[in-house]
DNA sequence: ACTACCATACTTGTATGGTAGTATGGAACT
DNA sequence: AGTTCCATACTACCATACAAGTATGGTAGT
């Protein structure tokens, strides 16, 4: 998977923002871990600028605190911020389908039914990682098709907020064969051309994301923000 | 290092970034502009170390655009960006003022009507940039009242590039009464609880946003991308 | 026992020197 | 004249030293 805007792919900056990045999105830094620009300085075998630089970034994404001379730590999961990039990833993804439904190349036609394809053999093997990951790539292919993926790029942006709480949620409750089917039904409503099918379908889709987020705020406690 | 002017509310690296954002996005450093660190760090009198940062941010948000080792200039404009961004304030907008509707605090409502008396002083004083800052303080209003200021924030990403282009096509053609009259409308269509009018002003508000988007690359073509 | 103080060991913020890659202009060669 | 090559002057990138703010634990004084 490529980046598309930004810099060099290969500096030790990059490296340094992207394995941090991955690693706060995937709960292994667990939202409120404290760390420090010469710990991971030491951890990255590099120097204290490039880790910094990637510690603005992932402020500016909000994935990081950043206290002037108190210290950095992950920031923790605002649940006001996931309902935002819920409500937010509807209204653009409803958008986007419609207009799939109207007019979608071939090629990523083909890629959606591959990933389909992919999901199910990952479905078979309980490799939920994979899953997700498949999850995210379907999604970014619609935009690709409806030449929105600029809106994707953006969207992502909140939506570190929202895997995050997605992540919580799939360790507790695994329930890919239901988002696999959405994800079906969405590709045929595509293929078809069912516009209102589509529509409801990914409504419903985008509904279920964080149906049950209080639970999860009971169940990590810590994780979350608490007064707002 | 000392600092002259200005009040530094923050810090050096945080004044850089908001005075670079201003002046790119004001068009005061034209899209194709080469800055580089070294030149920067000698016109705000620190060193390259804050400039760096402030590069960084302003790359991520696609405003700068930097190649190692060779240079780092102001992104050029983007017509394919500028339609996905006034596309997803379509959505987003149109979503949200149809929440307005429905529910909507006294306290922001008040905001709108002050807002909208500000912008018809502006008017009359043919201050263009007090309307246009008038502008986004009017629709980010309409979000806060919704309780989506998350989701107003990121969509400023994009909008960097969208800003750039209205700002450029109201030096040409300026016509603020018709888009103070839609705000009016728009604020009426709140207060009367109106969500099928207000959908429509609102759509057709930000339709108008790029209406002669080729006209400005004809008359401005150093300005804007031309392959992609 | 309790409080005030302060050395110390952190933190992020800033400045600066050095490194490697790139564009450029002029000299040497064909 | 046209081409090749290379010194030079840039660039962003990185490492490192220093500055300044903050939390903490021990100690002296009460």
């Amino acid at each position: 998977m490529k980046e598309l805007l930004h810099a060099p792919a290969g500096s030790a900056g990059n490296n340094v923002y992207a394995q941090l990045k991955q690693q706060i999105v995937s709960l292994e830094l667990p939202p409120g871990t404290t760390l420090s620009e010469k710990e991971m300085s030491i951890a990255f075998q590099v120097s204290r600028t490039p880790v910094r630089e990637s510690f603005v970034r992932l402020a500016q994404e909000g994935l990081l605190l950043v206290l002037p001379q108190r210290g950095t730590k992950v920031s923790l999961i605002d649940p006001d911020l996931v309902e935002e990039a819920r409500f937010m990833r509807e209204q653009l993804e409803r958008a986007v389908i419609k207009l799939a439904c109207q007019s979608f190349p071939e090629e990523q036609l083909t890629a959606l039914e591959r990933n389909l394809e992919l999901q199910q053999e990952s479905l078979r093997l309980h490799d939920g990682r994979s899953m997700f990951e498949l999850d995210e790539e379907f999604h970014r292919i619609l935009f690709e098709g409806c030449r929105k993926l600029g809106t994707w790029s953006v969207i992502q942006q909140m939506n570190a907020h929202l895997n995050r709480s997605r992540i919580l949620w799939l360790k507790t409750d695994p329930h890919w064969e239901h988002l696999y089917d959405q994800h079906r039904q969405m590709f045929e409503a595509v293929r078809l051309r069912d516009e209102s099918r589509a529509d409801s379908v990914m409504r419903e889709h985008l509904t279920l994301s964080i149906a049950n987020l209080s639970v999860l705020k009971e169940k990590f406690p810590d994780f979350f923000v608490t007064v707002q």
